[in-house]
This record gives C-alpha cells, sequence and structure tokens, in this order.
RNA sequence: GGCCCCAUGGUCUAGCGGCCUAGGACGCUGCCCUCUCAAGGCAGAAACACGGGUUCGAGUCCCGUUGGGGCUACCA
C-alpha cells in the first residue's frame, strides 16, 4: 500500500482565492486525516500570466488559514523542484518518450490557421476540434516546413475509443474519443501545457489522489490518455464541486472579495474562514457547524462531499466570525486586534504592557457585539480618544431636551463620589441617583453612554464606566453638559 | 452547438425506499430577557424543479424535460 500524497496546485496569476483555498482545504484534511502528505507546487507554464507577487499570496494566504504544507517551492521536499519552470526538461524527456513511440507528433499550424478553423467549425455548428492536418506529415515535409522557420507544437495522437474516468465522487464518467482532439502538450516556445506538466509531475511526485475543483473534470480524459501513453499507473481523482458567486456565476472581482487576502484585510479570522470553507460543499453529517482545525479533521470524511455547486453567502460567514470573536481565548482575539485598532490609529503599534491590560479589558468588552476585527476597531474608538462626535439621532433624544444638562451633571456627582469605582460601585451610585430622582433607569443611562461615547449603543454602561476610569468619565460629562445646554430646549 | 457534471426553503445543508405531517444552521418576522446594542431563550413564515415510470410504498431508484454549472485555447 503506498503512501497517501495529495497536492494544491495554484498558477501564480493572482491571489489565493477562495474557490483555490477550498480546494487547498480539502487536500490537507485529507492529507491530514489519513496521515498523508500534502504537497504544495505552483503551476507556472504560462509565462505570459505569471505576477510576480502571486507567489508570495498564495504561500501567504494559505499560511494565514493554517494550511501547512510538507513539500513546497519555499521549503523544498524529495521532489523539488516545486516550480514548473523549474522543471522544464523534465516535461521534455517524457514528452521525447511519446515522440520516439509515435504517440505524439509536431504541429505546424499557426494560431491564425487554428482559429480560423474553429470559427468554421462552429459557423457549420460542428464540434471545434483540431482537424488533424499535421498528424501524418511525412518526414519530408516536415523540413519543410522546419525550413521555412515553423516551430512546432506538440500533439497527442487521440485514438478512436473511451475513456473512462473513475471518480470518488462521481462514479464512472465515460468519455468517447470523438469528442477529444489531439491536444497540444507541449506548445511552441517549448513550454508545455498544464495537461502534459500536470501529469508528468503528479507522476514523479507521487501523488495518490488528484483532488482539484470540477472544471478540471471534463479534462480527466486527456490526463489519463497521458498516463496511458506514458505507461504509467494514474492516481485517484476526486473533483469537487465549485463555488458560485450569489448570482450564480463563476466567482469573479466584480463579486467583490473573493480572495482570502481581502477577507483577511477585511478584519475576518481566518479560523471562522476556514470553517465557513469547510461547510460549503461537506457537512460533518451531524449538526454540528462550528469546528476548530482539529475538529475538522477529526470529523471530515471525503465522502460527505456534496455533488453540487454551493453559493457562498457572506451573511454565514460573517455569524461564524461573530461566534469566533465571542468563543476565541481572548488573548487571541487581543492578538488579531491589534493590527486593527493600531490601523485606526487607536492604539500604537506595539503597546506598552501596562496599555495592553486595557486594551484587553476594551476588546473583551466590545468583542460580543461586532462580527469582525474591524468592526471591532470601528465600534472602540471612544475608549482611545476623547475627541469624537455625538450621534446626532442620540443628541435628539437625550441632550435636546429640558434639564438635560441638569441631568448629566447629577449623574457626573453621583460618579466624582462613587467608591470603589468599579462596575458595581459604579452602578450603586448611579440606582441610588435614580431612585432619589424618581425616574426609569434608561433616563439616565442613556443620555450618559451618549456623553461618555457619543453613542447611542454599545457595552453595558456600568462596563463603560469602569473601563475609562473616573477622571475621563467626569471630564466627558462635564464637556456633554455643556453641549447638553446650548442645544437644550425648553 | 457538442460533450460532461449537478438539482431539498433566499443561502449552506441532513436525508442514502417506509423513522419525513421533510431535520439543523445563516438570514428574516414576532415575543421574552433588558440601561442601549448584541448575545441568549421561545415561537413563526419559508423547500423535495417538472413529467413519466419502478414499487404495496419515492425527497430517496430509473427515464425524459427544464434549469444551473463546467469543458470545448499553443490558459491553468
Amino acid at each position: 500500500m503506498s503512501s497517501i500524497r495529495v497536492r494544491f496546485a495554484p498558477s501564480p496569476t493572482g491571489s489565493l482565492h477562495i474557490g483555490g483555498a477550498r480546494t487547498a482545504l480539502f487536500n490537507w484534511l485529507f492529507a491530514r486525516k489519513y496521515g498523508g502528505s500534502f504537497v504544495l507546487r505552483l503551476e507556472d507554464t504560462d509565462l505570459g500570466r505569471n505576477l510576480p507577487e502571486a507567489e508570495k499570496h498564495i504561500l501567504e494566504g494559505l499560511a494565514w488559514l493554517g494550511l501547512d504544507w510538507d513539500e513546497g517551492p519555499d521549503k523544498g521536499g524529495p521532489h523539488a523542484p516545486y516550480r514548473q519552470s523549474d522543471r522544464l526538461d523534465l516535461y521534455r524527456k517524457e514528452a521525447g518518450r511519446l515522440i520516439e513511440r509515435g504517440l505524439a507528433y509536431s504541429c505546424y499550424c499557426q494560431p491564425e490557421d487554428l482559429t480560423r478553423d474553429r470559427e468554421k467549425a462552429q459557423a457549420e455548428g460542428k464540434p471545434p476540434l483540431y482537424c488533424g492536418r499535421c498528424r501524418d506529415l511525412d518526414e519530408k515535409a516536415r523540413r519543410e516546413k522546419e525550413a521555412l522557420g515553423l516551430k512546432p507544437a506538440l500533439r497527442l495522437r487521440v485514438e478512436p475509443g473511451q475513456t473512462v474516468v473513475d471518480d470518488l465522487i462521481r462514479g464512472q464518467v465515460v468519455f468517447l474519443h470523438e469528442t477529444i482532439d489531439d491536444f497540444i502538450i507541449v506548445k511552441s516556445n517549448g513550454v508545455p501545457t498544464y495537461h502534459l506538466a500536470c501529469v508528468v509531475d503528479d507522476h514523479h511526485m507521487a501523488i495518490s489522489h488528484v483532488i482539484r475543483a470540477e472544471e478540471h473534470l471534463s479534462n480527466t480524459p486527456k490526463q489519463l490518455m497521458l498516463y496511458k501513453a506514458l505507461g504509467w499507473e494514474p492516481p485517484a481523482f476526486m473533483h469537487v464541486s465549485m463555488i458560485l458567486a450569489p448570482d450564480r456565476a463563476k466567482l469573479s472581482k466584480r463579486h467583490g472579495a473573493t480572495g482570502v487576502e481581502e477577507f483577511r484585510r477585511d478584519g475576518f479570522l481566518p479560523g471562522a474562514l476556514l470553517n465557513y470553507l469547510a461547510l460549503l460543499g461537506w457537512s460533518p453529517g451531524d449538526e454540528r457547524e462550528v469546528f476548530s482545525r482539529e475538529e475538522l479533521v477529526a470529523a471530515f470524511m471525503p465522502e460527505n462531499i456534496t455533488k453540487h455547486a454551493a453559493i457562498y453567502d457572506l451573511q454565514k460567514l460573517t455569524w461564524l466570525c461573530a461566534q469566533y470573536l465571542r468563543n476565541l481565548p481572548l488573548d487571541e482575539v487581543v492578538e488579531r486586534a491589534l493590527p486593527f485598532l493600531a490601523g485606526a490609529g487607536l492604539v500604537p503599534e506595539n503597546p506598552a504592557p501596562e496599555e495592553m491590560a486595557y486594551i484587553r479589558k476594551v476588546v473583551d468588552l466590545v468583542r460580543t457585539r461586532v462580527h469582525t476585527l474591524a468592526e471591532l476597531a470601528g465600534s472602540a474608538d471612544y475608549f482611545f480618544k476623547d475627541e469624537f462626535s455625538y450621534e446626532d439621532k442620540g443628541v435628539r433624544k437625550y441632550f435636546q431636551k429640558p434639564g438635560a444638562a441638569d441631568l448629566l451633571l447629577k449623574g457626573r456627582e453621583a460618579l466624582a463620589g462613587a467608591e470603589p469605582f468599579d462596575e458595581a460601585g459604579t452602578e450603586k451610585a448611579y440606582r441610588d441617583l435614580i431612585a432619589e430622582l424618581n425616574i426609569s433607569g434608561g433616563t439616565l443611562i442613556h443620555p450618559t453612554r451618549l456623553a461618555l461615547t457619543g453613542r447611542t449603543v454599545g457595552p453595558g454602561l456600568f462596563d463603560i464606566v469602569a473601563a475609562l476610569g473616573r477622571q475621563r468619565c467626569l471630564d466627558r460629562l462635564a464637556k456633554a453638559a455643556e453641549m447638553a445646554t446650548s442645544v437644550e430646549t425648553s
């Protein structure tokens, strides 16, 4: 029994897409579940589309999600190198074997010719397959073409028959060879196409299971033909359904955030994104929904992967993220929140230890009522700065009322004398005042919240009061009383 | 167009012939709790795409239709 080896093989043409991230996740889960190896390979054979920063983004995205790989371009491994552009000699060697055995042939057709053929076929309502013009060129004809300076592409000879793809998710899928033409395996610039490079690498890297998106199911018979032509045993295949945008179209930039990097920037927690991606197209079979990475590995069963495409829904991801924010250890949330707080200019990049205690307190107060780290930073500004504006709605409701300033000053007085100045002590002082004035709690509490935070919503008032400390509360109440005096109506 | 895959509420899904008057989650609505907002609790609206079969019995099996997606590049 050979060992389990899976791979994630993205092209460095952009950032890590959530579709790609999910494919990586299923591969990773499979490897971790069954004690196999997870290999990372860069498929950079389309020189024109490679982006210099893409590799870095992809590796960082995977690392951020906690999907660690055992072999890859950055860390090497027994089957290095892991970038296809560094393996060209290997592909040439294998392609050479195909030519020697007459299983592949040189094609001198120019792109313009092929485009014309294709358009003609389509206009006639026929399938746009390669016409086979160069299939049986003799030595002489080839030399003539070469003499003209034409560089050939290499095509695989597809013989009549059929190929059956045995897919772990979809069962046996039959493809008739008359629907597949002699496809190109080496471009005229000497670089292999996806099909050849993929097959050669999966074989040489001893990949046991190819887990990839469903868009590759139709490509699989071509690759199976290559395995056969090269005399190799193919791996097992598992084609997972795709992720679609809310309009049922394939995910693209115009659908908003689709890159892992963007979710990170928008303040989503990696565990939440990973958890959400796992739930798209897979279910544990019971009714659990929230999983840590470890729980995911334990619960993962390939047979529980669904066959149909899934539309991704930001609302559920947002909900999951909120779950993580409230349930993760506080220190982890604080660590994740720090860059967002610093980014909003609320705290320094590297806060001093005594500052950290306060930040911890604040994060703990707000984390249960926000969904993302970005929201968290956005809802905590008043804890860190004294300059803020008051919500208009609140001003109208609580300041623009007869006696508003006086009430705020009475509250201020109560807080000035509250002992001890903690949640219970300040609440006691306020409750006493409320009783004395014979008013409802909200009558005093709501204006106070507005005075201290500028907002009408937020954590419990006495939690805020205790966190801010006596002096800041007194200052803000005095300032708010002035404001109230100026807008008060009689 | 040809080939391939897929089809349970708005979304993610459970269901693998009788346990289904179709279960859970997000979202939505109402109520409770309450200093606000969340959270939490309770209640509710909301689905087996359609048509034929097979069977004593079909969401579950088969066929067709419709719909969606993918492939059909010297992209991967």
